[in-house]
DNA sequence: CTAATATTCGACTGTACAGTCGAATATTAA
DNA sequence: TTAATATTCGACTGTACAGTCGAATATTAG
């Protein structure tokens, strides 16, 4: 009378079922736009059984968000690991998540956005996001000592490099998404090595 | 037993009041969480005396931008007259309004954050916003082809500026606010001028 | 003063929506 | 098979909130 493997993985299943209507209809209306009866019709379930599986709303949201960071960060890993330069690993990463964004746009949008509209504190993907942005500013930190950036104030440079990312990736028309191949032209152009001069 | 210009004068000071509470209540809660009795409570006025002044929370929320925008609008206008070079005028622009942004923190994050909360179509201050897009984008591309930007796409350019601009001066926390003075750096550093090389 | 008009308001109404309930059905274990 | 457990659901409940109503008060013009 356990539960079996097969029952959990199922059960698991239905759950990626729900965020994924869920995330269609958060993309459609927004956040706060998107009622749990659509969520529910979206995703081919009763309302109700969306309680069976998320205890509310907001759990249902948090886990999108959870989910996603996790990708993130485990398409992030074998890079940051691999020990090339502070400035190679940075474009990398930049680039890795532009081809996430990419290939997943209304998942990533998402995740980067919302911080933006929620404010609740103690968000366990929060964590997540923590941990990227601090090895980001390692990066910059790191770069900047050996030459390989500018030298400006890390902090600045890290806010101007968030945000022109940012507005590269999830700006203006979805129709012409920016190529790699642009974003780092644009990048090498813009964050010119020093040492290089 | 016509409307006396004092009598129009007073009107218009408490619409404003109104907005100032309201700005106050949607920085506080956001757009969706700010509620008309809050804004009511906030402002100084009973819930019925809003709807007096305004025809709904929509119009008082769009009211705020209108008000903005045209207050931007005022104060780039002598900088895009005055002939200068489009890169000087360029960085004048975007350290005009990081001056407006800091000086009045609330409304310019709440006007250039807006677009991404909201959908709805044709808003009256959508306009005014298309016209300093198009200028910027008018300048970079004169920019570029004087040779004082890099040769890069100016679509690219815009989204990238844009995006690094919104990163310096919105994101993050609001107790180290970016100087004029490490903006107009980072610009010049970044943004390396081709023909001095 | 009086009457017209302008302003103010709290109480009320209607609606949208998160979350619950209790019953129905499906699945599993014995 | 039976009984326990897992899953599903639409109808219902409670609440929060935008917007209205009608009456009260204040201001102005003559």
């Amino acid at each position: 009378m356990t539960i079996s493997k097969r029952q959990l993985e199922e059960r698991e299943l239905r759950k990626e079922r729900i965020l994924t209507g869920a995330l269609n209809v958060f993309k459609k209306k927004g956040i706060e736009g998107a009622t749990m009866d659509e969520i529910a019709a979206s995703s081919g379930f009763g309302k109700a059984t969306l309680y069976y599986y998320f205890h509310s709303k907001e759990e249902v949201f948090s886990a999108i968000l959870v989910n996603g960071w996790e990708s993130i960060w485990m398409s992030l890993e074998p890079i940051i690991a691999s020990e090339k330069s502070p400035r190679k690993t940075f474009i990398s990463i930049l680039l890795r998540i532009a081809e996430n964004a990419r290939s997943n746009q209304g998942l990533y949008s998402f995740l980067f956005n919302v911080p933006k509209l929620i404010n609740i504190e103690e968000q366990p993907w929060k964590s997540y996001q923590n941990r990227l942005y601090a090895i980001i500013q390692g990066l910059l930190e790191d770069g900047v000592m050996a030459g390989e950036f500018p030298p400006l104030d890390t902090q600045l440079l890290f806010k101007a490099m968030g945000g022109l990312f940012m507005g590269l990736v999830f700006m203006g028309d979805r129709e012409t998404p920016v190529s790699e191949k642009e974003i780092e032209n644009l990048l090498n152009q813009l964050i010119t090595n020093p040492t290089q001069k």
